[in-house]
DNA sequence: GTCTATACACCGATAGAC
DNA sequence: GTCTATCGGTGTATAGAC
């Protein structure tokens, strides 16, 4: 009773400051690129030396973690807030959710390669970094079990046709829409290969 | 006519020893990862130091540039060697095609790494390394329009499915199948999208 | 608890002796 | 052509000031 509240105006700054390196973080990631995040770099944004980022992160790898889950909570607030009316078909429902995605993917490079690739040499994320991923998937995978698409085998042929046309687009042609365009008609060809019908019939076929 | 003998020695030793640097070079990613390959490794394992290399390579990520050649290089040399009968179906030369690139690619990270993804930050394959590379999807386009196939929009869509499943693979089972048994099925899904004939070996899952 | 100063080991790259 | 020596850079560990 007599710490306590001491205790909590602490905690509230040190989380304060531990977002404004995060901040940092993402500034200078997105300027010099992933890879190029030095810890001098943070530090000298938020008025620090490089050592004492440590206090508030166990290490360099630390701060890619808490990045990896803020990209993800904050697309899985993007995921949440498209949900689509119940009595639309599967097939609009998918493109929903996979133009959602591509567009979030393409808009950050560098936001992308920590959440989709592994293209920080050292770097695997945290069990609870993943938590907001895997939500995000689990909410995916809900959805579309609501229109009859419950296989595994399924669900993993979509992601991987998603994220192939995200990685062609930032790969060959970064800013552009050469892939990005095709979105709606691969979303068609797996409908289609799923048996789903044409367009706003019966939402749960067979 | 006097010097020119010695110069050829001279040459082929040269080449020689960039080759072992190579080989060498290739032998540190596959063990520690191709980000994490140093050329006081490389320098090591061929009885040099360091600074050595530079007599060779003009920079670090000039090995880089050499060893992308090297692996885009010895796919088309699968490539070539993996050609299907004429008679054949457009739909099981497709499949020939994407089985081929999907396990070269799966058999090996770091070269897979770096011939279709950037995860080393700095490195940009130079216009003479990036040839092989192009000669490989020139040949694959003009098997396809062989077969009728020649929309870029159908390339691309096609090389992203592959793409996808590939990186898909690598990032969430490396070792596994999970993907790769999706490959053929994934290649009738596009097939079928293109308006193709359906094989008489396997029935149409519709 | 928070931050700084110092130091260490490693990296790619360069200069110059031999 | 290869060496030694060295430079500026990195992540990171730690001792100690406040």
């Amino acid at each position: 009773m007599l710490v306590a509240p001491n205790r909590d105006r602490n905690a509230e700054r040190r989380e304060a400051t531990r977002r404004e390196i995060l901040a940092a973080a993402w500034a200078v990631a997105r300027e010099r690129g992933l890879a190029q995040l030095t810890l001098r770099e943070v530090a000298l944004r938020v008025g620090m030396r490089a050592p004492s980022l440590y206090t508030h992160f166990a290490s360099k790898n630390a701060i890619y973690d808490a990045m990896f889950a803020d990209a993800w909570t904050e697309y899985l607030g993007v995921a949440r807030s498209e949900d689509v009316a119940r009595e639309s078909s599967a097939r609009s429902a998918l493109k929903v959710y996979a133009g959602s995605f591509f567009e979030f993917a393409v808009a950050d490079l560098a936001r992308h390669q920590l959440m989709n690739q592994r293209t920080i040499p050292g770097f695997v994320p945290s069990p609870e970094a993943y938590g907001p991923a895997v939500e995000v998937l689990d909410l995916f995978r809900a959805r579309i079990a609501g229109f009859g698409i419950t296989s595994a085998e399924d669900v993993d042929l979509c992601t991987a046709l998603i994220g192939g046309l995200v990685d062609a687009q930032l790969a060959n042609d970064p800013g552009g829409n050469r892939w990005g365009r095709l979105v709606d008609r691969a979303i068609d060809m797996f409908a289609d290969n799923l048996g789903l019908p044409p367009d706003h019939s019966d939402p749960r076929p067979h």
